[in-house]
DNA sequence: CGCATACTTGACGTCATTCAAACCGTGTGG
DNA sequence: CCACACGGTTTGAATGACGTCAAGTATGCG
């Protein structure tokens, strides 16, 4: 499929959005788009081939595996974000949608390739990797010493604020973007400890489940209190 | 201290090298040299000023600290490493010297400007955010689902690789950068755990320690299979 | 309906933390 | 030279948070 970015719903905040019209045009030939189902991995750890991508719609997940078969989620990917390790000669993590995704993908030859032509790329390419570094250091910080309430807390607090439009003020109800499986994944803990804490949240007044996957916020404050800050 | 780049120990490493001579000149009379003290901060969260550097010779530490006062270290940089959040208004964590350091030290707009001007060192800047992304995503890696042995085994492993000068091969000595307490802060564990964990793997014919910092690795591969990888 | 997948809940065990005390090398002052 | 304090470290015992194991409960889908 061919690309189109004039009707782009990430046009504005996107590491392309840097380009002129004409240097977009050029780009746009390269790449191509593509739609992900739930599950669907965009490419896996070792792939020599990996391809970037800016995320259109939908979110994704980065995660690695240990010897062991447990899943380790290191990101969560948003609409207008980037995927891709530009030097690397084969990918590190694995990549895949945690909703029905679009994303417009490049060779990553061709995105090397760009970046030296078009010096703006490279410094939007910076700007994202340097945010990436701090939300995945913000990550680091949470499951370093946080107990498991805390970290929950905080990744609540987190999908409120990723929810809502403003990124200033929390969406009053949101979707859990994950599985119970998954957050354990992300926050390292196991699913049951995270059934457990979602529900002395609940009993506390500063959430209530809604559904397997809905969230209500009752108490922001308390939720943020216990997030540690 | 004005700079001098001919004699810099990190000349052909640290992003600058991608500059040409007269490149790196300009750009030399725009920075200057600092030495850190062991303990030193170079700049502390939340400081606006918080300048760029590129790290010369000893080591430093990334860190936070939350709200009650334990520190957490995100990141440990190497010589010819780069430091400086820069498209931050603010500086979002401490960086603090482990032992005595060399600096070459910019103010961030003279960075910026640099990118601006010379593609080649944002292009440079962009592999090095991304090595340090792929750095702290290990990290996160490490401390998610591991035991303490697990942590400890690793984190040994990467200092002996480190201490190394090749990065495939294992120094058969070396001398811990960090204190117990720092370890401990690395890892999520508490200095009790650290130096009980120590005390297993010697016991278990792993390591063994000599002296307050030095570790002699007695059995490599022991320790490679305790850490899971 | 039957099966699969995700989630919840309970009982129990384990590993890391906590609290406490002792240890060791080093520098300081008497 | 010794006494002493101090920071970093080691070690022990008790506690507790989270993990493990094992049922049991929705919800959805063929």
């Amino acid at each position: 499929m061919n690309l189109a970015c004039s009707t782009c719903p990430v046009k504005e905040t996107a590491a392309c959005a840097v380009l002129t019209p004409e240097e977009r045009d050029a780009m746009a030939t390269a790449g191509r788009t593509r739609t992900l189902k739930r599950g669907e991995m965009l490419f896996a750890a070792g792939d020599e081939d990996a391809a970037c991508a800016t995320l259109l719609t939908g979110a994704l997940k980065v995660s690695a595996v240990d010897v062991d078969g447990n899943e380790q989620i290191l990101a969560l990917v948003h609409p207008a974000g980037f995927i891709g390790e530009l030097f690397a000669p084969f990918a590190h993590h694995d990549v895949v949608a945690l909703t029905e995704s679009r994303l417009c993908i490049f060779a990553k030859a061709d995105v090397e390739r760009a970046i030296e032509e078009y010096p703006a790329l490279a410094r939007a390419l910076l700007r994202r990797s340097q945010a990436d570094l701090l939300a995945t250091r913000n990550l680091l910080e949470l499951t370093g010493h946080a107990s498991a309430e805390s970290r929950l807390a905080a990744l609540l607090h987190d999908f409120a604020r990723a929810a809502s439009d403003s990124s200033c003020h929390l969406a009053p109800r949101f979707e859990l973007p994950l599985t119970r499986g998954e957050i354990a994944n992300m926050l390292g803990l196991t699913i049951e400890t995270v059934s457990r804490k979602l529900g002395q949240l609940e009993d506390m007044g500063a959430i209530q489940r809604d559904g397997k996957r809905g969230i209500v916020l009752r108490n922001p404050e308390l939720l943020q209190e216990m997030s540690g800050r």
